[in-house]
RNA sequence: GCGCCCGUAGCUCAGUGGAUAGAGCACUGGCCUCCGGAGCCAGGAGCGUAGGUUCGAUUCCUAUCGGGCGUACCA
């Protein structure tokens, strides 16, 4: 349990106790306490916490707030709390405040755990899995699928750190009506490669991606797939690309720091007949019917989803949806308490009829959770960067990385909450100033390092230092920062919200910066320098790990 | 038509039902004989609109306007 966790249990433990004890004294009445939150007030006047209980007792306890609010404060038991005082302000919020030496705890403690400082056991252990990206394997990654990676990979680091049992997943459309016209697309090329004016598809892969892939195997193999007939060609063509395209969406994936656990073919799930195996399933639950010649499942059924699906089409053709189900319910077989896909927005009616049939399947569907990221706008002096779906003509993941660098790119990414649309200015990532947010946060660690090295010798043992020298109000604000990691990861983490970890970097490089400004950390007075150089040493250490969930290094010199 | 997401400062965005709604950019003026000036300090303006629930609403509900997406035997 984190120092910040502690304290706020140890207020909320008092508050009962007063409660209970001015009812024993028949000052107040009440059946139930109600649901009351410990927080840090936004100004720094109303104290260290804050407590809105009193406020949610009015019903219960026929009181008005302020009235109960101070019962509670003349019963609060002070002892070993280390609560020096306690107001009440406005419509009857109660306000703690503490004896800052309370902060000083938190330096030994980050200096002797290092880089596992901000961990908790939040999570409890819990199996959950991040399946995300799971792009096309016809194509090269976009801008949605750079977004998603940056996403899903923080997301999956935060959930590692807040103590989750954590599976990243990339699923592999390998089979279906994509690769069909990937097919197409590849002997098309094939041929023109090899002289033959054949037509291009209509609906095929534009991409100059192919016609280079198309090269290499013509290199390889010249016009030895001629004598094929075409069903035969297609078939050759298609297991050499695909290999080629999984392996450079690897390699990309490698480059912007994304590792995975987990690569799951939707082919394997065709071939280990998983998908006849639950569309039977379903079927004797009743819930699949024919007309027109196609299988039905009762989607309208369940969850908010207001008409049925098709699950195998009236060629026999299993949809990507029945393929889906079979791969969720497989996700849930393996044992996962929480499955958490990212999904672009363009996939959001796929969502309801998702859990609904996971709740048909017998699975709770809220241990389905399915983040939906809006959409990527690139900008370029001012102007949109446009992208042609005809042409396949996009800007690619490794071209940003090879443009604006993989830390830009991941930190870009991941500051805006998904839900919002994001405006990616390529100038603005590319500036190394002021003006760009992860330069600002790198430049703070890089300072830091410059520092500690500049004494020479090793940082000192923080037990060994007297801390209670560090009592500017910009070093006290500094620490309560740091004190306040471990709480900020497990909480970004429950609620899946990455961005959060940007805007806690970009805050604490902030208050680095301002205590470095106000406060010499190399001073002559000894006992003063060491104290600071545990902070300093402290909040490096904490910002690197922030940036580490990030996917974004920490230089120690730029 | 119906469904989902988003409307917060000039721009890009934060804001678990709480107290005086915050950052960055842009604009203006200050700050190094001193640890990295890629830094610090100071300055203006805003919750699309109208109702409702609540002690209290940017947050929840309803309606409405604006933008995006979806509404296939595509994925």
């Amino acid at each position: 349990m984190s120092l910040v966790e502690q304290i706020k249990g140890g207020i909320s433990q008092r508050i009962i106790e007063a409660l209970e004890k001015a009812k024993g004294e028949g000052k107040i009445s009440f059946a139930n306490l109600p649901n009351f939150i410990i927080e840090v007030p936004r100004e720094k006047i109303h104290g260290d916490f804050a407590t809105n209980v009193a406020m949610l007792m009015t019903k219960e306890a026929k009181m008005n707030p302020r009235q109960i609010a101070q019962l509670i404060a003349d019963n609060f038991s002070f002892k070993d709390s280390w609560v020096e005082k306690i107001e009440i302000a406005g419509p009857g919020f109660i306000n703690f405040y503490l004896d800052h030496k309370w902060l000083y705890q938190v330096l030994p403690l980050v200096q002797k755990e290092g880089e596992v400082y901000g961990a908790s056991n939040a999570g409890q252990g819990l199996k959950v899995q991040v399946e995300f990206v799971s792009a096309n394997p016809t194509g090269l990654l976009h801008m949605g699928n750079a977004r998603g990676a940056a996403l899903g990979d923080s997301l999956a680091n935060l959930l590692d750190r807040a103590g989750y049992q954590v599976t990243k997943e990339f699923y592999i459309n390998d089979t279906g009506n994509q690769i069909e016209n990937f097919g197409k697309s590849l002997e098309a090329r094939y041929l023109q490669g090899l002289g033959q004016n054949v037509p291009f598809p209509e609906e095929g892969y534009h991409g100059e991606d192919i016609i280079d892939t198309v090269q290499r195997i013509i290199d390889n193999v010249g016009d030895a797939y001629l004598a094929l007939d075409s069903e035969a060609r297609k078939e050759k063509l298609v297991e050499i690309a695909l290999n080629e395209k999984i392996n450079a969406i690897k390699e990309t994936l490698s480059s912007f720091g994304v590792e995975y656990d987990v690569w799951f073919s939707e082919k394997s799930l065709h071939e280990s007949g998983k998908i006849d195996d639950v569309i039977k399933l379903l079927k004797e639950k009743d819930l699949i019917y024919e007309q027109e010649g196609a299988l039905w499942f009762r989607s309208s059924k369940f969850g908010s989803e207001d008409k049925d699906e098709v699950v195998v089409r009236a060629n026999g053709v299993p949809t990507y949806f029945a393929a889906d189900i079979a791969y969720h319910k497989d996700k849930f077989d393996r044992g996962f308490d929480w499955v958490i896909n990212i999904w672009g927005a363009d996939h959001h009616g796929h969502v309801a009829r998702m859990k609904g049939s996971m709740e048909a399947l017998g699975n709770d569907p809220d241990n389905l959770t399915v983040i939906l990221m809006q959409l990527v706008r690139l900008f370029r002096g001012g102007e949109i960067v446009r992208m042609s779906k005809r042409t396949g003509k996009y800007i690619t993941l490794s071209e940003l990385i090879e443009e604006v660098g993989k830390d830009a790119a991941r930190y870009f990414f991941v500051m805006r909450n998904p839900d919002s649309h994001l405006d990616f200015d390529l100038d603005l990532a590319k500036q190394e100033s002021a003006n760009n947010p992860v330069y600002y946060v790198q430049y703070a660690h890089a300072r830091i390092c410059s520092i500690l090295k500049a004494t020479g010798v090793a940082t000192p043992d923080a037990d060994k230092i007297d801390l209670t020298l560090l009592n500017e109000p910009e070093e006290l604000e500094l620490i309560r920062k740091i004190a306040d990691l471990p709480d900020e990861i497990a909480q970004a983490a429950k609620a899946l919200e990455p961005h959060r970890m940007a805007r806690y970097a970009h805050d604490l490089a902030s208050l680095f910066h301002t205590f470095y400004n106000s406060c010499r950390v190399l001073t002559d007075e000894e006992e003063l320098k060491n104290a600071r150089l545990i902070l300093v040493q402290a909040t490096g250490i904490a910002l690197k790990n922030v940036l580490n969930l990030l996917g974004v290094n920490a230089p120690e010199r730029m």
